[in-house]
DNA sequence: TATTTAAATTGTAAAAAATACTATAACTTG
DNA sequence: CAAGTTATAGTATTTTTTACAATTTAAATA
């Protein structure tokens, strides 16, 4: 097929589609942290409207000329002095009514991290940066409350499928803080022998000469994650599973 | 915290935003389709600009007073001719450049059909509407390359953990077709007495007291899912999983 | 009609994995 | 050093997976 395309013939077309260009789009950040004891989610408080004074997850208009996915760590670090991290697209939610100034797309994200090493502090337009636990969160702004609910869907199918639980823990762990990680997101206990042997048997932990400190007891050996070795195990189709 | 916000207060903010409202919404829908043989998906020829003459996944631009996921059926319905059929939001695409007229976010959704069910036609600007082996595709329009590849990665890693196969297949089938169409999307082979205990055994699949027809050896039996037991058993915390 | 053929279906033994539970080791604190 | 606490290792039992063989069925052919 033949391609005539003359400058007048786009602009033509440009015009007619003006009406369609109207639309806003926004991302948010679902960022879960785990502490030792809870699973917690960053939330701030608006401080400005709409939804003013409500607790909202981080959000915010993505510029016209602005990456969407460079949106996230922008408005993250912007509404909560958060630094880049790693955010994973989750999903998209598009109702015509959702927010009130006009029709705004939002781009949902996610990511985990271990909530001690970062401090939250609001900046912009945010009134209020903390951490918040999972079962202690009452009304939100907009859509925010259906949005965190599809975040933490998400994240319990996702933590028995891949080693994302170790992203929530310090770059070194023993067994049974992760152990305890697990069940937290999944609300199940497991035997502390065959967790054990499970997550030894995968081959993606590495045991290090270190011991763990400060504990009135017998301490436990620490571990890393070997993000290079469950790459090879992914190429090769094996698949970490719970 | 009090709110307070008058309608002034609204409408200057409405007005300092109005820069960040001009953006466009596309949908696109990827539709897999089995027939018996190979795994195939629903394209269109472009007969508009840009792309004109290209082939591409079937989309549109979403209206401003448009729900997205309503879109996506609209938009599948003028483009090809298919009926409502229930699509899955997949992701998200939105890089600065993605589209020539303007900054375009397209929110990809995607289906799996019987494609023995329905014909496409092409309507509206789609001068061809037509399903095509995943490996005979070349050059498209847009980002829809990556998008489709993105499309294909996630039904692999979908098909072992739901047993979504089922809606790739005529409404009644055998367990040998179950068995093909895995492994064509799998693209290994399993042995075929385990494969049927493993299916059996999850208790999704209603025997009917039918026969293959028109077979020149032994007809297998048929049988039908059962969505109701499956939606019972993921409530109950089953994991579908091959 | 008897025989052949192709595939469906059933069965089974061996191997592997998951589970439940016990025993021992290592460290801290009083 | 004894007591308390948790880590770690081990083991026997049960369950599941795997590989493969045997049997059944209906159509096609001779």
């Amino acid at each position: 097929m033949m391609q005539v395309n003359t400058s007048s013939d786009l602009q033509e077309e440009r015009q007619r589609l003006d009406a369609f260009f109207r639309f806003g789009i926004s991302v948010d950040c679902v960022v879960f942290g785990y502490d030792g004891e809870n699973l917690q989610v960053l939330l701030i408080e608006r401080g400005a409207e709409p939804y003013k004074g409500f607790e909202a997850i981080p959000g915010d208009l993505v510029s016209l000329n602005e990456d969407i996915d460079q949106a996230t760590k922008r408005v993250l670090n912007d509404l909560t002095g958060l630094p880049d991290i790693y955010l994973e697209q989750l999903s998209t939610f598009g109702a015509v009514e959702r927010h009130p100034m006009g029709r705004v797309v939002t781009v949902v994200y996610y990511a985990l991290l271990d909530k001690n090493l970062y401090n939250p502090h609001p900046a912009s337009w945010a009134s209020e940066a903390y951490w918040k636990n999972l079962d202690e969160i009452g009304e939100m702004a907009f859509d925010h409350r259906q949005i965190l609910e599809a975040a933490v869907q998400h994240l319990h199918h996702k933590v028995q499928h891949q080693p994302i639980g170790f992203e929530l823990l310090p770059e070194e762990f023993t067994l049974a803080q992760l152990q305890h990680l697990y069940e937290t997101i999944l609300n199940t206990s497991f035997d502390k022998g065959n967790f054990r042997k499970k997550m030894l048997s995968m081959n993606v932990l590495i045991p290090l000469d270190k011991m763990q400190k400060e504990v009135r007891h017998r301490p436990a050996r620490l571990y890393r994650f070997d993000q290079q070795r469950y790459e090879q195990l992914v190429q090769k189709g094996y698949l970490f599973e719970l």
